[in-house]
DNA sequence: GCCGTTTTCGGCCCGACTGTTTTCAGTCG
């Protein structure tokens, strides 16, 4: 079993760090960079190596001559000797000692050396003997944070779901936006970016008394700790553990400020080395015609974003494509695709009812639709192998073309409401229903709910064999994952996407905690061809809001309005099924 | 240690806040 780019990337990380502990200059961010990039890599840095060598590793951004040949060392021994000797030198936990609030590498080489502090318990040991207050740079106020920020840690926390944050932001946007000292409040960070989870929620507001606005939102009832308070920018950690970040601007900056808080940083990064370039200076302030000292120089654009990509020289970018992934060069070159917009969906392809395991009924289901804006829905429940689901068997889903053809002429057009079905895909790749009874249907979906752990080629074959039943219109949640729940199953997505294309089959994006496919796979779906349905799997009438989460996915992967079949009126996304 | 329409050397994003300091280092985003 070889070495996981996860793994990789932790210790890239970690010698990073031990560089900064040494005041290194500049090896630390090379190695953050490259561990980052590591982490997110689709293919295994193990299966790259095999395939084309130290060369091949080398195309890695970020990774040279000298981080390629570490990863081989990896590879091949499981350890690498340069890591080693820099554990052995200063042997602290530095993964647990970083993730307290306020301690970086510096601090914990001079903890380590002065006070012998290797892990948490050890710091924790320390402080509540008040040994970290004497220490030279450190002091009593330093001390107390710590003891702070070890019981949040113990309490657990980590990101929180975009589903989660979304709401409770937009909350906090209305409640600042309401007082009289603010002219304007907007979430930024990777709320805006919609990103599937998130570390913390960005506020940015406009206001010319933003001591108010601080004193407000410090003291806000939610506030159980405040990390930072200033004229700009406040912090304050939530008492679910979710850190909230404030900052106020002036109005003429906004647009810069909202850029810049938006991030990602890769994409701030990327921007602001395009207005050196050009013999400028872009910062939270605006966009300066001066390099140099902050603030001298003429502002020569800021006030929105529009303005601010456009005199960088670029078209606009949205918010969800902000990665830093390729979206900087077509918006110089005008050729940024026009990603699909948060009222574009027609219909939702994918929805169960109290048939199974959802808890509203058909016609509910189709009031809720009606009043989400929907034109038509498929009610897909479940097949019998899902046996605790009550799944539907010959027998009952022809009972249910019949309540469906009743209601659909209850309805007198206000929706159209299709018949359709999840069905299983059994272990071998064939159906949990036979082909009379698919042909029956308007919608055909098919998904994996069993034998998660098969080999990946036996894993794909099965998938692929389904996907090639002529009456099989869309393949459910392809991967399997849930977000920060359970891991998609070994399965070769580049094939799925390549039967894709040539049996003609749909790939949903799954709008509810799976969030299946991911962005990077909607990329490769765009890329190639594949056209795609966002659906809310919806399991009650009130979870249509989810479809938002879907679409936001769709934007992240970059797929426009032609590329998700379900954004089209009935007629049109019924020809893009099979026949 | 990486990278390159200012290519194989000389750069590497930029600013706010805190705490411990009398001018700044460390951390964070």
């Amino acid at each position: 079993m070889s070495i996981s780019n996860s793994e990789i990337a932790k210790i890239l990380y970690e010698i990073g760090e031990y560089l900064a502990m040494q005041n290194v200059p500049f090896k630390p961010r090379a190695y953050e960079k490259v561990a980052l990039t590591i982490e997110e890599l689709e293919e295994e840095a193990g299966d790259i190596y095999k395939k084309g060598g130290l060369k091949a590793l080398e195309e890695i951004p970020g990774v040279g001559v000298s981080i390629a040949e570490k990863i081989e060392e990896l590879l091949k021994t499981g350890r690498l000797k340069y890591y080693d000797s820099l554990k052995k030198k200063t042997p602290v936990d530095l993964q647990e000692l970083t993730r307290i609030e306020g301690l970086g590498p510096k601090s914990v080489i001079k903890l380590y050396q002065k006070l012998g502090v290797k892990n948490l318990a050890d710091l924790e040991k320390a402080a509540k003997a008040g040994k970290i207050g004497n220490l030279e740079g450190f002091g009593k106020k330093t001390e107390e944070n710590i003891l702070a920020s070890i019981g949040f840690l113990k309490k657990g926390e980590g990101r929180f779901l975009l589903g989660n944050a979304l709401p409770l932001a937009r909350m906090l946007e209305k409640r600042l936006a309401k007082l009289p000292e603010v002219e304007k409040a907007v979430v930024a960070g990777s709320v805006r970016r919609r990103k599937e989870t998130i570390g913390d929620i960005d506020i940015l507001a406009i206001s010319k008394k933003p001591e108010k606005v601080m004193d407000y939102f410090t003291s806000m009832p939610e506030v159980a700790r405040i990390i930072a308070k200033g004229e700009t920018k406040s912090a304050v950690k939530f008492s679910s553990g979710l850190d909230v970040d404030l900052r106020v601007v002036p109005e003429e900056s906004y647009g810069a400020a909202l850029n810049y808080f938006t991030g990602s940083k890769d994409h701030n990064v990327a921007l602001r080395k395009i207005a050196i370039e050009k013999g400028w200076k872009l910062n939270e302030y605006g966009l300066f015609n001066a390099t140099s000292d902050k603030r001298q120089g003429k502002m020569i654009a800021g006030k929105t974003e529009e303005e601010l990509y456009r005199t960088l020289g670029m078209d606009y970018i949205e918010p969800e494509m902000r990665e830093n992934t390729g979206e900087i060069e077509l918006a110089q070159k005008h050729q940024l695709p026009k990603i699909i917009g948060y009222d574009d969906l027609q219909g939702d392809l994918q929805t169960q009812t109290d048939w199974t395991d959802g808890s509203d009924s058909i016609e509910n289901m189709a009031n809720e639709a009606i009043k989400s804006g929907l034109k038509y829905i498929a009610i897909t429940d479940h097949t019998k192998r899902l046996a605790m689901t009550h799944g539907l068997d010959e027998k009952r889903i022809l009972k249910q073309m019949g309540e469906i053809d009743r209601l659909n002429k209850k309805f007198g057009g206000k929706i159209t409401i299709l018949k359709g079905t999840e069905c299983d895909i059994l272990k071998d790749g064939s159906l949990d229903l036979p082909d009379e009874i698919l042909a029956k249907l308007d919608v055909v979906g098919v998904s994996v709910h069993s034998n998660f752990n098969l080999p990946r080629a036996e894993q794909t074959e099965r998938i692929k064999r389904a996907m090639a039943n002529p009456h099989v219109d869309i393949l459910f949640h392809p991967t399997g994952r849930i977000v920060q729940k359970r891991e998609a199953y070994d399965l070769d997505i580049d094939e799925i996407i390549a039967c894709a294309k040539k049996t003609g089959t749909i790939l949903e994006i799954n709008a509810s905690e799976r969030l299946d496919l991911k962005d990077e796979h909607i990329r490769k779906c765009v890329e190639a061809g594949v056209k795609m349905a966002i659906d809310s799997d919806a399991h009650a009438a009130a979870q249509f809001l989810l479809l938002e989460f879907g679409i936001a996915q769709a934007r992240r992967g970059w797929a426009t309005r032609n590329d998700i079949i379900n954004a089209r009126p009935l007629q049109k996304m019924f020809g893009y099924l099979k026949k």
